[in-house]
DNA sequence: TCCGCTCACACCTTTGAATGGA
DNA sequence: ATCCATTCAAAGGTGTGAGCGG
C-alpha cells in the first residue's frame, strides 16, 4: 500500500475536477462518476467484477452532484513519511475477497494512469447482525484516516488497463488503527463502500495530474467483521476462495475431519498423518498483478463453486447483507436469500466463458428509487469545475460526514 | 451471559528461485 | 547463451476454535 505522493511526488499535488457524463445504462445499479476531466477524450466507462462472484459490465452511470470539502491535513508536497523504527511483526490483516475488479474503456491508449482504491464510510451507524440481517446498532466509531491502494501496475498506459480486467485482489483489509503497513483500515462492523479511482498523468514528470475519475459501484457495498456473522457466507467463502480450499466438503479441513483427527489425538498418534494432501487439482498458471489470482476462470471446479455452496431452499437471510473480513476472512460478499441461484437479471456475458455472475445477490443494496440505494435518474449535475489543493488523494465522498483527511498517518 | 476480538493452528495456494534439458 | 519447463521451498492466505475482555 502506498500513498501516491510518495510514490510520485513529480506528479505534483492538484488537479482539477469536471463535469459528471451523463450515463446510458439503467439496466444495472449505475456506477456513480464522482468526479472527472478528460477534456480530450470520451469519458471513461468502467465495468465493475466481483472476481469469482461476477457482476455483469456495469455502464457508467452519470454522477450526483461532487461535494468538495475543504481539504484536511495535508502534506507538505514531496515529503516523505519518515521511518519510525522497525514494522512490527506479521501485519494482522487479510486480502480482500472476492476481489474488486472492473473493466475501463475509453482512455487514451497512450496516455500513463493510475488505477487507485480506497474505501469509504457509507454512513454514520455501526451494525450488528441480527440473525436474518444487517441492523443498524447505535453509532459508528470515529472515522479513521483514510488510505488508498494503488494498483501494483500503476502508472501505465491506457493500453494496458484496457487490455484486460483492472484486479484489486492484493488489497488486503485491517482493524488495526496502528497498523504501518499502509493496509485499508476499517472498522469492524461498519459499512462501507469501495471506490476505484483513476488517475491520468498528463506527464509523468509535470507537476500537475491529468485529471481524474472517481467510481463508486454500489453493489459492492460491505460491512466489516472480524468473524463470520452468517454461516452462509463462509460457505461461500470456502466454495469460492482457492485458500479456503482445506475446508471444502472433502477437504483435510473440513468439519468432518476435524472432527475425526480431535478424536484421534485423544486416541493416540495420527496415523495417516504423512499421507499426501495433493489433489491434482490446482489451479495453474500464474496469477499476474491485474487479473485477478483469488479464482481462476480457467478452473472448471473454481467458478462455479458458489452455485453448489448452499443448499437450494435457503433460508432467509433477510434480504441483502454483505460482510468484509478484516483480520480473519478478507471479503466482501453478501447473503442472498437465493446463494445457489443464478441472478436473473444478470445475464451470462457474450465470449466469457465464465458463469454467470452473481453480483446481484450480494449486493448490499438500499432501498431506494431505483432499487439501490442511489438515484436509478441521476440529479442533474451542473458543471463547476474544482479545483483540490493538497493531493488527490482520497477524493471527497458526497456523503454525511465527508471530509479530506491526508497524510495523517503514514501510507506505504 | 453475550458478543466481538485476538491468537495459534493446520492446511492450502502462490510465488520465485534453482535446476536441467532442448 | 538463451529459452522453456519442471521442481522445490518459503511465504503467505484460509477458516476454525479457544481464550480473553468489555
Amino acid at each position: 500500500m502506498y500513498h501516491p505522493r510518495e510514490l510520485y511526488p513529480s506528479l505534483g499535488t492538484g488537479y482539477r475536477l469536471g463535469p459528471p457524463q451523463p450515463g446510458t445504462d439503467s439496466s444495472f445499479p449505475p456506477a456513480l462518476a464522482e468526479g472527472y476531466r478528460y477534456p480530450d477524450l470520451d469519458p471513461p466507462k468502467l465495468d465493475c467484477f466481483l472476481s469469482g462472484i461476477e457482476a455483469a459490465p456495469c455502464t457508467l452511470g452519470a454522477a450526483p452532484p461532487l461535494l468538495l470539502p475543504e481539504p484536511a491535513l495535508t502534506l507538505p508536497l514531496g515529503e516523505v513519511w519518515p521511518e519510525s523504527g522497525p514494522l512490527p511483526s506479521p501485519p494482522l490483516s487479510r486480502r480482500m475477497f472476492p476481489a474488486c475488479r472492473v473493466s475501463v474503456t475509453g482512455l487514451d491508449p497512450e496516455a500513463r494512469y493510475l488505477f487507485l482504491l480506497d474505501v469509504v464510510p457509507v454512513d454514520g451507524a455501526r451494525y450488528r447482525w441480527q440473525g436474518r440481517r444487517w441492523e443498524p446498532s447505535g453509532k459508528a466509531e470515529p472515522r479513521l484516516p483514510d488510505r488508498v491502494y494503488i494498483h501494483p501496475d500503476s502508472p501505465a498506459t491506457g493500453a494496458h488497463w484496457m487490455r484486460q480486467p483492472v484486479s484489486f485482489h492484493r488489497v488486503k483489509l485491517t482493524n488495526s488503527t496502528l497498523d504501518p503497513h499502509g493496509h485499508l483500515i476499517l472498522h469492524s462492523m461498519h459499512k462501507y463502500q469501495p471506490r476505484i479511482h483513476l488517475v491520468r498523468a498528463a506527464q509523468l514528470c509535470s507537476q500537475h495530474w491529468g485529471g481524474v475519475a472517481s467510481f463508486r459501484f454500489p453493489e459492492t457495498a460491505f460491512i466489516s467483521v472480524t468473524a463470520y456473522q452468517n454461516p452462509r457466507i463462509t460457505q461461500l467463502k470456502i466454495a469460492a476462495n482457492p485458500f479456503a480450499k482445506g475446508f471444502r466438503e472433502n477437504g483435510r479441513n473440513c468439519k468432518r475431519e476435524r472432527d475425526a483427527r480431535v478424536k484421534r489425538k485423544l486416541r493416540g498418534p495420527e496415523p495417516g498423518a504423512a499421507e499426501a494432501y495433493g489433489s491434482g487439482d490446482a489451479p495453474s498458471g500464474p496469477c499476474d498483478s491485474t487479473l485477478g489470482g483469488d479464482v481462476r476462470e480457467s478452473d472448471p471446479e473454481q467458478a462455479p463453486a458458489p452455485r453448489e455452496a448452499a443448499p437450494a431452499p435457503a433460508p432467509p437471510c433477510g434480504g441483502s447483507s454483505a460482510e468484509a473480513y478484516l483480520l480473519h476472512p478478507a471479503a466482501f460478499h453478501g447473503a442472498p436469500s437465493h446463494l445457489p441461484t443464478r441472478n436473473p437479471s444478470f445475464p451470462e456475458a457474450p465470449d466469457s466463458g465464465r458463469p454467470a455472475p452473481y453480483s446481484a445477490a450480494f449486493l448490499e443494496l438500499q432501498p431506494g428509487p431505483g432499487g439501490s440505494g442511489y438515484p436509478a435518474a441521476a440529479p442533474p449535475a451542473p458543471f463547476a469545475s474544482h479545483f483540490l489543493q493538497g493531493g488527490p488523494f482520497p477524493l471527497a465522498y458526497p456523503g454525511p460526514g465527508a471530509y479530506l483527511d491526508v497524510g495523517s498517518k503514514p501510507m506505504y
